[in-house]
RNA sequence: AGGGAUGUAGCCAAGCGGUAAGGCAUCGGCCUUUGGAGCCGACAUUCGCAGGUUCGAAUCCUGCCAUCCCUGCCA
């Protein structure tokens, strides 16, 4: 596993990149009054109903990375009580999200599933302690009976059977003796209560469904807040860390625990990731996907761990977006900017440059040998030397971008106009001396240039200075590859603030994903899926896992770089 | 007879009775063979509001306001 992240940082680096969080305080704390006797011990519990999202990932960082930082555990169960949603592939799938993310659960893989025979032991004490009654109350009768949230609800009347016909009837519920929905284990608390959760809840529900794991084993299955504090008594956990909205469920949890007198974790809970120009609830994400707006849960536009994955975001950038962004317990909307420097930041370092043209424009020149072709030298990285050197082909026509010639350019625009000189990059300064355009529609179709055959690598001997560097390929070595240009997938910073008369789906960007074609230098040919690159001057690209094919790579727009050229020109077009 | 939580800059977020960290964004400047990166600087006289305690309050107390969560046999 890759812990380098966490346990090989020096105290400086720790105090300056692990950021302090209640979480950790209350940790600190534990730790200091020895309260659970010097263990630190998580768990990441997630249901296997879907796949993982980067709401998920700040949970599995704050976890695992917890454990790691303390030298603690961290298990990965399964919360798999509700066969009818659930699912062996979502299984796989977190797992393999899990583990890409830099994490290991060692040997400790559950299923809360595992411990449906315990639990049911364990509703059988509750029986018997009078703490837990079977309702013959139907689901209607017992929603009736509930209560509202300003009147307390009204009791059973199967509330008070004997604890022998408790123990018959959950038996007999257990075998299989009554059709789903007919009767229900709960737990003899409090009608009254404030809080809703402690009015009775079911705790046992009949379901004639065939489960992932335990197959018809079971017609009778344990509800979320009976099993999830069972599951993390069972597994010693310390600090059980959850989200905001079981809040009003802790007094439950507690109260299993404590009927039952068994080893006690403490609940704690933080608030849930929202990120700005997307959604990230199960719901929404799977009508995105249902409605064919995105081409699945690992569409590259996708907040998902299986889509962030594909687009070219790396679990390094992942978790420095989780560290940073904090926890706390405030509701809050972190700007996508945040993650989108993270993977900027994570692949400055290390992403192989590249030539590519995505609009290209044809140069030919002039007073260059017609025939020549020199292998010019370019750094992989300017970032970090040790990854070397390559050869780029250099001939006498060669593509340069659009955007970077204009034949009436604004001031401050120093890159290529008629009679105004460029570096090529690694290559060669050349003037720009005639502009060809289509006699019918006017649009310029190729420009001729002149080369300073003393610039060679883009350097003059004389030491005169050109501003403007643009990237290029030979158009008798390059080749033309696919390109996905992906953008926020929400035109709204806040897709879930539904205006009056609207739906969050009339906020989806028509322009998320870009569809077009670039001119390649050669060695990109050979690009392996999963595999990085910047395009010089144009963002950060990653070779498409499921659609390219050997040799014919389809590249992802990850990110693009930042463009501070863009705001330029827009504050010179407002002045 | 409602209950539970949360309010520190545009967005996150430290802070724990001694005089407002850090990051993102933004705006300047320097530097640059990526208008990238890097470097330097600016960016809360004030912490939801109003009172109170204190030599001293974002931190303690009281009241108010705003927002979020809770009436699944979902998790």
């Amino acid at each position: 596993m890759d812990t380098k992240l966490y346990e090989n940082w020096s105290e400086e680096e720790k105090e300056k990149r692990i950021s302090n969080n209640f979480i950790r305080q209350i940790i600190i704390d534990d730790l200091k009054t020895n309260k659970w006797g010097g263990r630190v011990h998580t768990r990441f519990p997630p249901e296997p109903n879907g796949y993982l999202h980067i709401g998920h990932a700040k949970s599995i960082c704050l976890n695992f990375g917890l454990a790691l930082e303390f030298g603690g555990l961290c298990n990965l169960r399964f919360d798999d009580t509700n066969p009818t949603k659930e699912d062996e592939e979502y299984v796989k799938a977190i797992i393999e999200d899990v583990r890409w993310l830099g994490f290991d659960w060692e040997d400790r893989l559950y299923f809360a599933s595992d411990y449906f025979e315990q639990l049911y032991d364990y509703a059988v004490q509750l029986i018997k302690k009078g703490k837990a009654y079977v309702c013959d109350l139907s689901q209607d009768e017992i929603r009736e009976t509930r209560g509202t949230l300003t009147e307390p609800g009204i009791e059973s009347p199967y509330r008070n059977r004997s604890v022998e016909e408790n123990l018959d009837l959950f038996e007999r519920m257990r075998k299989g003796e009554f059709p789903d929905g007919a009767r229900t284990l709960r737990a003899k608390i409090d009608m009254a209560s404030p809080n809703l959760n402690m009015r009775d809840p079911v705790i046992y529900r009949i379901k004639h469904a065939s489960h992932h794991r335990t197959g018809n084993k079971w017609c009778i299955y344990p509800m979320y807040d009976f099993t999830h504090c069972l599951s993390d008594s069972i597994e010693r956990i310390t600090h059980s860390i959850c989200t905001l909205e079981f809040e009003d469920h802790r007094p439950l949890y507690d109260w299993f625990l404590d009927e039952l007198g068994v080893y006690h974790p403490q609940q704690i809970e933080f608030a849930r990731l929202n990120l700005s120009y997307t959604v990230l609830s199960k719901r929404k994400l799977l009508e995105l996907v249902k409605n064919g707006i995105v081409d699945g849960w690992d569409d590259p536009r996708m907040p998902t761990i299986h889509g962030l994955r594909r687009r070219g975001y790396t679990p390094e950038a992942i978790r420095e977006f989780a560290e940073i962004i904090g926890v706390s317990k405030k509701e809050s909307l972190v700007d996508i900017a945040v993650l989108e420097h993270c993977i900027r930041d994570d692949l400055n370092k290390r992403a192989q440059r590249a030539f590519c043209v995505l609009n290209p424009l044809k140069v030919v020149i002039d007073n260059y040998p017609d025939d020549l072709v020199e292998e010019i030298d370019a750094l992989n990285n300017p970032e970090d030397l040790s990854m070397g050197t390559r050869k780029v082909p250099f001939s006498k026509v060669i593509y340069i971008e659009r955007d970077d010639f204009m034949e009436n350019p604004p001031p401050k625009y120093y890159r290529l106009a008629p009679g105004k000189e460029v570096r090529l990059r690694y290559a060669y300064y050349i003037t720009c001396t005639d502009v060809v355009k289509d006699p019918n529609t006017g649009e310029i179709v190729e420009l001729h240039c002149t080369y300073d055959p003393t610039t060679r690598g883009g350097q003059s001997a004389d030491g005169r200075k050109v501003l403007g560097t643009i990237h290029w390929v030979s158009a008798k070595h390059c080749f033309e590859a696919e390109l996905r240009l992906y953008d926020r997938l929400f035109l709204k910073e806040n897709p879930n603030e539904v205006e009056e008369g609207k739906s969050w789906l009339d906020y989806v960007n028509p322009n998320s994903l870009v569809i077009t074609k670039g001119l390649c230098e050669p060695f990109l040919r050979n690009a392996k899926p999963e595999e990085k690159f910047q395009f010089e001057r144009l963002g950060y690209f990653c070779v498409d896992s499921k659609l390219s094919k050997p040799n014919v790579p389809i590249f992802n727009r990850t990110i693009t770089l930042k463009d501070s050229w863009s705001k330029i020109l827009k504050n010179l077009q407002n002045s």
